[in-house]
DNA sequence: CATACTGTACTGTAACGATAGTACACATGG
DNA sequence: CCATGTGTACTATCGTTACAGTACAGTATG
């Protein structure tokens, strides 16, 4: 698994993770009826409190991302992938909008934010995909 | 004074008071020389306990932006302008790298990216500045 | 001098996120 | 059957953020 945690990132742990998988279900890097990493092993793995990844699994279970396998494990619920490509174009926009809005807010010129834009869109499009 | 502070922003009150006063000074909105708004008043303005505004202060004073007069309040620091704007521009791209970064990482394809991205630009600009 | 305003310091309380440790019901595999 | 591995629940502690209230030194203004 490839999820990355920043405790300084201003999210909580356990929405980073939750996200992750969900942007992951989303990008069908995991697949309807796919277990996922338990959560003990999760938690080795990414040195972080049990407790921290069940609160994120719990939550995904609310939002009908994944089903619970009893005894077994968490697997990914069927259409999730549907729901979660939605919701990740929403929170991409939403964050987008926001920077955005401070940049603009702050009184950088146009151009200035245009040109940072530009800059920033092409070094990224340029990472390995 | 024309803060805007949202407690569910992720971001500390006292961070974003800061950051937004950072910002004003870049934007010479606020000059070097002029007394910004009391502890007291701000926080009633803002409907914000004055000990979160004080630690806001505090912290632009280490940081080298603003300077007691006392019994008087704070100013603006002379050649604050400057730094603030070498932070802005430091602080808006890493933002902006990080929400591309995370957009990219989440196999959004790189054209509906740069759509999205066009759009929400397009929309901000088109605010009142 | 006296009042009212500055920033600052201190204590205490509350909520939240994260950690630590323990315990339980359930299912799988030997 | 039994050990192991699932998720889940619970209590407790810690640090950070924010709030509430009080107090104090310093300065401007009357």
């Amino acid at each position: 698994m490839f999820f990355q945690v920043d405790p300084h990132n201003g999210l909580p742990i356990y929405e980073q993770i939750a996200r992750q998988i969900k942007f992951a279900v989303a990008g069908e890097v995991l697949i309807a009826g796919e277990l996922i990493p338990s959560v003990r092993e999760l938690a080795r793995e990414l040195t972080i409190n049990p407790n921290t990844i069940a609160r994120a699994y719990r939550q995904l279970q609310d939002d009908g991302v994944l089903e619970l396998v009893r005894g077994t494990g968490l697997e990914v619920a069927s259409g999730a992938a549907e729901r979660c490509r939605t919701e990740r174009l929403k929170l991409i926009r939403a964050r987008l909008r926001q920077v955005l809005s401070e940049a603009k807010q702050s009184r950088l010129e146009a151009r200035e934010l245009r040109e940072l834009v530009e800059k920033e869109l092409s070094s990224v499009e340029r990472q390995r995909s």
